[in-house]
DNA sequence: AGCCAGGCCCTCC
DNA sequence: GGAGGGCCTGGC
């Protein structure tokens, strides 16, 4: 067991059960306390519940003293988060939100698997995302070393590449089969590095994520958000559009493009669009669940 | 039965 | 350059 300590606002469930990751479960409480989760991330199984301003883990096979530093950068515990409440809260429907799910963050997630899991989650719901991602570790992911537990490491480019288009089909994926073989293969040949858009400019990022067969403008942008560093990315989806139709826009913006809308979103919001857009996201369907 | 789900691609205008 | 239809699959 390793503890990690943090300052500011911070939602450990909330976070990791908005949608933006696909392999956490939250583990029936069998004890008194806040609630456990699983998850797999860099091909280790994470134990992790937050206890106040605090994270107790544990992680196998690796030991929780090489991965800290990994599980907090995942986390973006480090980040300011302070600067990016006072630049959001110009806005009288973001600082609503931001009380509402105070403490959600932002992932910094594994580019290859965030990218895949993205392309599964076209014309698709969650649950069934969550399936089709965990289905291809089970499939075709490398089985990790750990005592308790059969979950397997996300499959690398060069294991979906080999699995092919049919057999991801047979596993479910549908139409999006297609997409991430051709993306596999196209990873696997070494073209280039995902995480080496990590280092390149928003723009220049999404012009070669979205030249992906699967991949539009929307998918491009989660990756971008989710695993790239691109604070400023913003999904366009059909609750944003919903959120920003109803709190923004007037009927006779009707006509308007999501593209239109990112870009609206982005001159609105700077260089914390990716936050606005995931306040704006929950809002939007925490108001349709009431 | 028919529609929708955190879209994307293709065709046609 | 943008509107419209089709798409795997599963749930309601």
């Amino acid at each position: 067991m390793a503890f990690i300590e943090f300052n500011g606002p911070f939602d450990l469930a909330a976070t990791l059960e908005s949608g933006q990751a696909f392999r956490w479960r939250r583990e029936t409480a069998d004890e008194i306390g806040p609630p456990w989760f699983e998850g797999v991330v860099f091909s280790n199984i994470v134990h992790i519940r937050q206890v106040g301003e605090r994270l107790e883990w544990a992680a196998s096979p690796d030991s929780e003293q090489s991965l800290a530093p990994i599980l907090r950068d995942y986390l973006r515990l480090d980040e300011d988060f302070s600067a990016i409440i006072s630049a959001l809260e110009f806005d009288d429907t973001l600082r609503a939100g931001l009380a509402e799910h105070t403490g959600l963050r932002i992932l910094r997630q594994e580019p290859w698997e965030c990218l895949v899991s993205f392309i599964c989650s076209a014309n698709n719901n969650i649950p069934r995302i969550t399936k089709n991602v965990e289905d291809m570790a089970s499939a075709f992911g490398t089985p990790i070393q750990a005592g308790s537990g059969e979950r397997n490491a996300f499959p690398s480019p060069v294991q979906l590449a080999d699995a092919g288009e049919a057999k991801l089909r047979e596993l479910g994926l549908g139409f999006r089969a297609k997409y991430v073989a051709a993306a596999a293969r196209r990873v696997a040949e070494g073209e280039f590095d995902l995480y080496s858009l990590r280092e390149v400019s928003y723009q220049d990022a999404l012009d070669t994520l979205i030249e992906f067969a699967g991949v539009g403008d929307k998918v491009a942008n989660c990756v971008l958000l989710f695993s790239m560093d691109k604070p400023e990315a913003f999904p366009v989806d059909v609750w944003i559009d919903r959120a920003l139709r109803d709190w923004y826009f007037s009927e006779s913006d009707e006509k308007i493009s999501r593209n239109k809308m990112r870009t609206w979103a982005q001159a609105r919001f700077g260089e914390h669009a990716g936050y606005a857009n995931q306040y704006l996201f929950h809002g939007r369907r925490l108001r349709d669940r009431n």
